[in-house]
DNA sequence: CCCCGGGCTTCCACCCGGGGGAAGAGCCGT
DNA sequence: ACGGCTCTTCCCCCGGGTGGAAGCCCGGGG
C-alpha cells in the first residue's frame, strides 16, 4: 500500500549475514531450523539457545516456539528450558521404515539379543549415515553410542557397511567423494580401502567392522532384505572385542535377519527357497 | 483449456469448507498441519491427501511439502506418496519424556516381558492422553492396539488410569468434564464410576482394567516414580483375560517399576527406604 | 540502594516472502 | 477421443511475518 517504492535495496547492501547454522531463508524453514537446533548432544534448550543455534532472531524464535509448544512439537520443562514434545514422538513414531519396520522386526531382536546376550542394531539408510530404528543395549556392557533414532556415517559402522555395500551407485559416489571422518586410530578413512571392504560385504553378505566407531568394538552385520529383496536395513549386533569370535555371531545374525526378511515378504527368504541356499537353522518357531 | 471459468463452483455444494483440523492461520501453523496429517490411521498420503487433511491450498501444500522433504522430515516412496521421514524419528527419539525415559527403562521392560511373556507398555502423560514409550508385544497373542508412540485417552487403559489417578487436580477435572469415550462395553463412561476407580488406583498403587480399551483384555499397571517421586510415568502389563490372575503378575510389575524409579532417582524407591515402604502396598502375591 | 547484564516477553510499523488462482503436464480409466 | 484426477509451475498482490526496540523479571555486585 506504500505509493511508489522508488528503489528496492541494492544488493550491495550487505544484509548481517544471519543464519549460519539454519539457513532458513523460508518460513518453513524456520520453522525447522528450530526444531533442528536439537540433536543428541542438546536435547534440552532454552529460548536463547534455540535463537543463537537456529540463527533466528529471538522474537521469531519466541513465536515460533510458542507455536509449536501448542502445537505439542515442544515441552517446557519447569526450569524454564525447552525439549521435543511427545508429539514429535508419536510422528516419529510413523515413519515406515522407521518404528514401524522396528515394530515388526522387534520379537526377533529381542530373541537375537537374548541369545547372544549383545548388542543389537536394526539401523536403515537416510542419505550418507545410518540411522538406528531399534537399539536393544546389552545388559553389563554399556555401549553408549546405540541409542534409538541414533545417526551415524555408513562407513563407521557394521550396519552402515552393509548399508552403503548394497545401495545404489550414486550413493555410494556421493560418499565416497567426501572425507571419510575418523573416529578411532583404526577407522576407515581411505576410499580404496573401504571400496574394498564394501566388495568384500557384497561377496560375503556380512559386515565385520572392528574399532570402527568404538576403540575395543567388535561389529557384525548382515543385510534385511524386502519385498523386492532390496536391502532395507542391516542388522547388527556388536561385542566387545575379544570376547567373541566374529564368526560365531553370524548364524544367528543370519537367522534372524532371514527371518525378519520373511516377514517382510522377501523372496528370497520364502521357505521354498530356503533349499535352494544351503541349510540355515531357523529362528524358534512360535511356540 | 476453457478460458476462464466465470462462476466458481456454488457454495451449495458440499464443500470440505477449510478444515478446522488444522486450523492454520499462521505460516507456522501450515507447517504443523501438513504433520498433523498424517497418524496411525494415515501413515502415508498423496499430495493432494495431504492437502484435503490439512485444509491447505494444493499450491502451498505442495511447496510445504517440498520443504519438508529436503529438510527429511518427509520422504516420498517410489509411488509417490509422501511419509514420515527419519528425520522426524531421529527428532522424536530426543523427547525427554519419551525415548529417553524409554532408553533407560527398556533393560527392566525387556526383564518383565521375558518373565511374564505379556504385552508390556511404558506410558506417559501428555494432556488428557496416554502416549506409549514403549510398547513389547507377546509373542503369540497379537495386540495391534499397542504400539511405540500411540495414544489413547487416559479413562481406557491400565496405564492411563495411573497417570490419571497421580495427576494434578486440573488434569483430572479437565478430563472428567469431557465426555468418556466408549472403546468396549464395558469402558468406564461414567464420571463417578471412574472417579471410584481412581480413588482405588491411589490408594492400591496398582490399576486393574479389564476390556476397557479391547474386548477379552485384562491390563494391570502401576506407577514408575522420578526424582522427587513424583509419578513420571505408569508401567503396565496386558493379557488376554482369563489366562492369568491379575493378582499374580503385581509383584513382578511392582518390582520393575522399583527398579525404573530407583534407576531414575526415586527417593522411595532408594536401597535404604525398601523397609519403610509406606501403608498399604498390595503385598498378597499369593491366591 | 541503584545499576547492570542476563534472559524472556510484548508491541508495532514496515515490507518482503508466501498464498493461491490459473494454466499446463502427465496419467489414468472409459 | 474425452473427462477426471493428480501433480507441477508460474506470477502478481497482499497479508502475515519479521526484527527493532522497549518493558519485565531475575540475580549479582558495586
Amino acid at each position: 500500500m506504500g505509493a511508489t517504492r522508488p528503489l528496492p535495496a541494492t544488493a550491495t547492501e550487505s544484509r548481517p549475514a544471519r543464519l549460519p547454522t539454519g539457513g532458513a531463508a523460508t518460513a518453513a524453514g524456520r520453522v525447522l531450523a528450530v526444531l533442528a537446533a536439537f540433536g543428541p548432544a542438546h536435547p534440552s534448550l532454552t529460548l536463547s539457545e534455540i535463537s543463537r543455534r537456529s540463527g533466528l532472531t529471538l522474537t521469531t524464535t519466541h513465536r515460533l516456539v510458542g507455536e509449536l509448544r501448542q502445537w505439542g512439537g515442544l515441552e517446557r520443562a519447569p526450569d524454564g528450558r525447552y525439549a521435543i514434545g511427545l508429539r514429535l514422538l508419536e510422528l516419529g513414531a510413523l515413519a515406515p521404515h522407521g518404528l514401524q519396520l522396528r515394530e515388526l522386526a522387534l520379537p526377533y531382536l529381542d530373541d537375537l539379543h537374548q541369545a547372544t546376550r549383545a548388542n543389537v542394531h536394526l539401523a536403515v539408510r537416510d542419505g550418507s549415515d545410518g540411522v538406528y530404528v531399534e537399539a536393544l543395549r546389552a545388559r553389563g556392557a554399556v555401549q553408549v553410542l546405540s541409542r534409538l533414532g541414533g545417526r551415524w556415517p555408513l562407513h563407521a559402522t557394521g550396519t552402515g557397511q552393509v548399508l552403503l555395500a548394497f545401495a545404489d551407485r550414486e550413493v555410494q559416489d556421493e560418499l565416497l567423494q567426501a572425507p571419510l571422518k575418523r573416529f578411532t586410530p583404526d577407522t576407515i578413512t581411505n576410499v580404496a580401502e573401504l571400496r574394498r571392504v564394501l566388495a568384500e560385504v557384497r561377496r560375503t553378505g556380512v559386515a565385520i567392522a572392528e574399532n570402527q566407531l568404538t576403540p575395543d568394538a567388535l561389529a557384525v552385520a548382515v543385510p534385511v532384505r524386502g519385498e523386492r529383496d532390496e536391502v532395507v536395513a542391516a542388522l547388527g549386533v556388536t561385542v566387545q572385542r575379544g570376547t567373541v569370535q566374529s564368526h560365531a555371531l553370524v548364524p544367528a545374525l543370519a537367522a534372524t535377519a532371514r527371518g525378519i526378511s520373511r516377514a517382510l515378504g522377501a523372496p528370497s527368504a520364502k521357505p521354498e527357497a530356503s533349499n535352494a541356499i544351503r541349510a540355515s537353522r531357523t529362528p524358534r518357531s512360535s511356540g
